[in-house]
DNA sequence: GACCTGCTGCGGCGTG
C-alpha cells in the first residue's frame, strides 16, 4: 500500500489534481518518517521531488494540529538563496491554497509591507533566508516567542550547501537560538540535501551533536547511465598567455584603430584552435553547460565562441553566466536554457551547479579537471534527466606540447592526470567529505553580537552555553570564549563592553558594525565597481585591480572599452569594442584533497588502460608514465632542476602548503606549484637532510610557520581578533602541522 | 590555479 492515504485529504486532492500517478520513490520514503516527528535528512539528486517529500507530510502534520489560541508561523523553511525561494514559492503556492495554509516569502527582495504583514498575523508556512532570519532576530529580539514559538518543524533546504561553511555555523546557530527564544527543547528539523559519499555528516550537520538520532532517508536513483569522456589537446605554446589586466592599453586615438585589426598571427588565440574548434563542432546546435573553471576563462571562452558564430554568419547560442554578471544578464541565459526552443550553451562558473530549474540539458563539458569531484558530480547530474537519456560529460585535458628536455613537472601532463584521477574517485563513489572541524571564531564574533541585539544584554556565561555548549560552536571551550571576549572588549577594539551588572553590551564599534544592513550575512564580500552600458547594468568587477578609461575587457560575452570610471560612485561606463583582453577577477586556489593526488601518483605509476580516453589523452598519458619512468619518481620523490630542487610527495595541498612554510621557517626559499614543492638555490643534499630529520622529529613548533603564511585574516570578523587567537585560527583552519613528519617521511623514507 | 551566497529601517518624493 502506498504511504499516499497516510496524508491528509486536501493534501491527497492537490495530488489528485496534479495527475501524478504515483509518489516518487524519496516522498514514499520521507512521509513515515516526517509523518513519525523528530528529525529527518531526507537526500537525492536535484529533480527527484525532495520538496514534495517533505511539505506533503508536513502539511499533513500541520492541518492535524488542534486549532490553538496563540498563532504563529507553523513551518520555517530555510533557504539559501532567493532565486530557490521563488522556485519554490511557485511550486507551493497552489498546494498550500488548498490546504488553506497561508505561504509566505520572506528575503531581501521582497516588499517590506508583505513582510510587515506575514510579521504582524504569523501563521502557515514561511521561505526564508538565514540573513532575513537573522535580521529578524536582531531587530526584533523580543518577537521571535510570539513567531517561532509555535513551530511544527523546520526544513534547511540544500542542506549540504551549508556543511562546514560560515553560513552554515550561522545558521546551525540561529536555529539554536530560535529554540531558546521558543522556550522549546527542540524544534523537528528536516534537512534536503544532495547524496554525499557520509550522510552521518549531514545529519551531524542538521542537530550538532544529535547526529545519530537523525532518521536518514535516502531516495534511490536507477539512473540512465553515463557517458563520460576525456578529450586530451597538445598545444605548442609559440609565446605564453598575455598578462591578465595588466596590459590594458591606453586611451588615444591610435586604440581606436587596432580595435579593429585582427590579431597578427604571432599572438597565441585565448583559446587554444584546436580546442575551440571541437567546442564548436560537438556543442553548437544543442543545449549544453560548459563550465569553463573561473570567470575570467567564462568571459573568454563564451566570447571566443560567440565570435565564431559571428565568422559563420550564425546566430550566437553561446552565453556566459557566473556571479559578477547582474541578475538581468544571468536571467536571460536561465531562461533561455529552460523556456526557448533554440539551442543554447551557458559557459558557466560553479553558478549552475546548484539548484536553479534550467530544466534538462544535452550535455556537460568542462576545461580542465575542476575543483572537485563533488562538484563532478553535480555537473553530471544536470543533463541525462530525461527517460532513457545518458548523462554526457567531456572533460577537455589542454596540455603544452613538450619535449624529454623539458621541464619535469610539464612532462607529467598533471591536469590530465589529475582529470582521470578524479574521475576514477567518482567511479569508486568517493567524493571530497565538507570540510568540518574549524574554529570559525570570526562567525562567534557575529553571533556574540547579534545575540546581545537580540537579548539587549547577556551574560558571559550564558551567551557561552548557548553559542558553544548548546550551539554550534562546540570546538570552543569557556577559557577560549573567555580570552575571545576579553580581546573584543580591549580598549583599541571595543566591538563588546560589560555593564556594571555584569551584563555584555554593545561597544562603541560594534554600535557601528551592527548598525548597517551589511551585519546580517557573516561571509565577506570584496568591494566592487558596477559595470555600466547605457542604462544596462552588465555585472560587477573587484576594485583590488586598477581600472582606467581607455582599457578594454572582455564582459558578459562581449568586447567593451572603458569610458569613464566614477571612484565616488563606484560606477564604469563602458562602450562597445571590436576587440579586447580578458578581465581579471583574482581568486584563491582551494586544493586538492589528498585521496585525489595520492591517486594522480597511483595513475602515473600504474599501466592500467582508460576507456574513456581519446586518442590524444592516451599519446599524453603514455608520456607523462614515459617521464615518470625517466625521472625515476617512484624511487626519487627529490629531483635537482636547475639551480634548485623539485620535491614530490604526492599530498593534497593543505599538507603540501604546511611543509613548503616549514622549510621556509627553516631558511629555504620554498613555494607551491600546483602539486608540486619547488625549492630555489638549494642543493637536494641540503634538502634531503632537513627532511629526514623533520621526519625523524615530532611535528614541528606552528608559531614560525604560522608567521609565514601570506594572509591570514580572511572571515569577515578576522580583523577583531587578537594575534594570538588570529594565529589558532590559521593553524587550525588553513595548517596541519602535525603531518609534517609523515610528509617529510614519504619524501625521505623511500631513498634509504 | 576557485566559486558562491545575503540585507533593515527610514526619510523623501511622486502617484492614485
Amino acid at each position: 500500500m502506498s504511504n499516499l492515504d497516510r496524508l491528509a485529504e486536501p493534501v491527497r486532492r492537490w495530488i489528485w489534481q496534479q495527475q501524478w500517478t504515483k509518489l516518487r520513490d524519496v516522498q514514499e520514503k520521507a512521509i513515515p518518517a516526517v509523518l513519525a516527528g523528530g528529525d529527518v535528512v531526507v537526500s537525492a539528486k536535484t529533480a527527484a521531488g525532495k520538496t514534495e517529500a517533505a511539505i506533503l507530510p508536513l502539511l499533513t502534520r500541520v492541518l492535524g494540529r488542534e486549532e490553538r489560541e496563540a498563532a504563529g508561523f507553523a513551518i520555517l523553511w530555510v533557504s539559501p538563496l532567493k532565486a530557490l525561494i521563488n522556485d519554490q514559492f511557485s511550486r507551493m503556492e497552489a498546494l498550500c491554497e488548498t490546504c488553506s495554509v497561508p505561504l509566505h516569502r520572506w528575503h531581501g527582495d521582497v516588499s517590506a509591507s508583505a513582510k510587515k504583514r506575514a510579521r504582524e498575523r504569523p501563521s502557515g508556512v514561511v521561505l526564508i533566508t538565514p540573513e532575513s532570519l537573522e535580521a529578524t532576530l536582531v531587530r526584533r529580539g523580543r518577537e521571535a516567542g510570539r513567531l517561532f514559538g509555535d513551530l511544527d518543524a523546520i526544513v534547511v533546504d540544500e542542506l549540504h550547501a551549508f556543511i562546514g561553511s560560515e553560513r552554515g555555523m550561522q545558521l546551525q546557530s540561529i536555529l539554536t537560538r530560535i529554540e531558546v527564544a521558543a522556550g522549546r527543547e527542540r524544534i523537528d528539523r528536516i534537512g534536503l540535501s544532495a547524496t554525499l559519499g557520509d550522510m552521518w555528516l549531514a545529519a551531524e550537520a542538521l542537530r550538532p551533536g544529535g547526529g545519530d538520532r537523525v532518521t536518514l532517508v535516502d531516495g534511490l536513483d536507477p539512473g540512465n547511465g553515463v557517458r563520460l569522456q576525456i578529450r586530451g589537446y597538445e598545444i605548442a605554446r609559440s609565446r605564453p598567455l598575455p598578462e591578465d589586466g595588466k596590459a590594458g592599453p591606453t586611451n588615444d586615438e591610435a586604440e581606436e584603430a587596432k580595435d579593429s585589426s585582427t590579431p597578427t598571427e604571432t599572438e597565441a588565440p585565448l583559446v587554444p584552435k584546436p580546442v575551440a574548434d571541437d567546442l564548436f563542432r560537438l556543442l553548437r546546435g544543442r543545449s549544453n553547460l560548459l563550465f569553463a573553471g573561473s570567470r575570467d576563462r567564462v568571459e573568454v571562452y563564451a566570447d571566443t565562441l560567440r565570435a565564431m558564430c559571428e565568422d559563420q554568419r550564425l546566430p550566437n547560442e553561446f552565453f556566459p553566466h557566473h556571479g559578477n554578471l547582474s541578475k538581468a544578464e544571468r536571467e536571460d541565459v536561465e531562461t533561455r536554457l529552460r523556456d526557448d526552443p533554440r539551442p543554447t550553451t551557458a559557459v558557466a562558473t560553479t553558478t549552475l551547479e546548484l539548484g536553479i530549474d534550467i530544466g534538462d540539458v544535452d550535455g556537460v563539458a568542462q576545461i580542465g579537471p575542476g575543483s572537485s569531484v563533488a562538484s563532478m558530480r553535480q555537473r553530471l547530474g544536470r543533463s541525462g534527466r530525461r527517460a532513457g537519456k545518458p548523462s554526457v560529460l567531456r572533460i577537455f585535458a589542454v596540455e603544452d606540447a613538450i619535449g624529454p628536455g623539458g621541464s619535469p613537472v610539464d612532462r607529467l601532463h598533471l591536469d590530465l592526470v589529475q582529470s582521470i584521477a578524479m574521475v576514477e574517485c567518482l567511479k569508486d563513489g568517493w567524493c571530497e567529505p565538507p570540510s568540518i572541524g574549524g574554529l570559525h571564531l570570526s562567525t562567534l564574533i557575529h553571533q556574540i553580537l547579534a545575540v546581545i541585539c537580540q537579548t539587549g544584554g547577556i551574560r558571559p556565561t550564558t551567551a557561552w552555553r548557548l553559542l558553544c555548549e548548546r550551539g554550534p560552536f562546540r570546538t570552543v571551550d569557556r577559557a577560549l570564549f573567555v580570552e575571545l571576549l576579553r580581546g573584543i572588549a580591549a580598549p583599541d577594539v571595543r566591538l563588546v563592553e560589560q555593564s556594571p551588572e555584569g551584563l555584555l553590551m554593545i561597544g562603541e564599534e560594534g554600535e557601528h558594525v551592527t548598525a548597517t544592513h551589511d551585519f546580517y550575512a557573516v561571509f565577506a564580500t570584496p568591494e566592487e565597481y558596477r559595470i555600466v552600458h547605457g542604462s544596462r547594468t552588465l555585472g560587477t568587477k573587484p576594485m583590488d585591480q586598477t581600472i582606467a578609461p581607455g582599457q578594454t575587457m572582455i564582459f558578459a560575452g562581449r568586447r567593451w572599452r572603458i569610458v569613464e570610471v566614477d571612484d565616488r560612485a563606484r560606477v564604469v561606463t563602458v562602450k562597445p569594442a571590436k576587440k579586447a583582453l580578458p578581465p581579471a577577477f583574482g581568486g584563491d586556489w582551494a586544493g586538492a584533497h589528498d585521496r585525489i593526488v595520492e591517486t594522480m601518483r597511483a595513475v602515473l605509476a600504474g599501466e592500467e588502460t582508460y576507456a574513456y580516453l581519446d586518442a590524444t589523452a592516451e599519446k599524453l598519458l603514455a608520456d607523462a608514465r614515459e617521464a615518470w619512468r625517466d625521472l625515476a619518481l617512484a624511487t626519487t620523490p627529490i629531483l635537482s632542476s636547475g639551480r634548485g630542487v623539485v620535491l614530490f610527495p604526492w599530498v593534497g595541498t593543505r599538507k603540501l602548503e604546511t611543509l613548503a612554510l616549514a622549510l621556509m621557517a627553516r631558511d629555504f626559499v620554498a613555494s607551491v606549484d600546483g602539486h608540486v614543492i619547488e625549492v630555489d638555490d638549494a642543493h637536494p643534499k641540503a634538502v634531503a637532510e632537513v627532511l629526514a630529520e623533520m621526519a625523524a622529529s615530532p611535528p614541528p613548533d606552528p608559531q614560525p610557520i604560522v608567521d609565514r603564511v601570506a594572509k591570514p585574516v580572511r572571515a569577515k570578523f578576522d580583523g577583531f581578533l587578537p594575534k594570538g587567537l588570529m594565529d589558532l585560527v590559521t593553524a587550525i583552519e588553513r595548517l596541519d602541522v602535525a603531518s609534517v613528519p609523515e610528509v617529510a617521511a614519504r619524501l625521505v623514507g623511500s631513498r634509504d
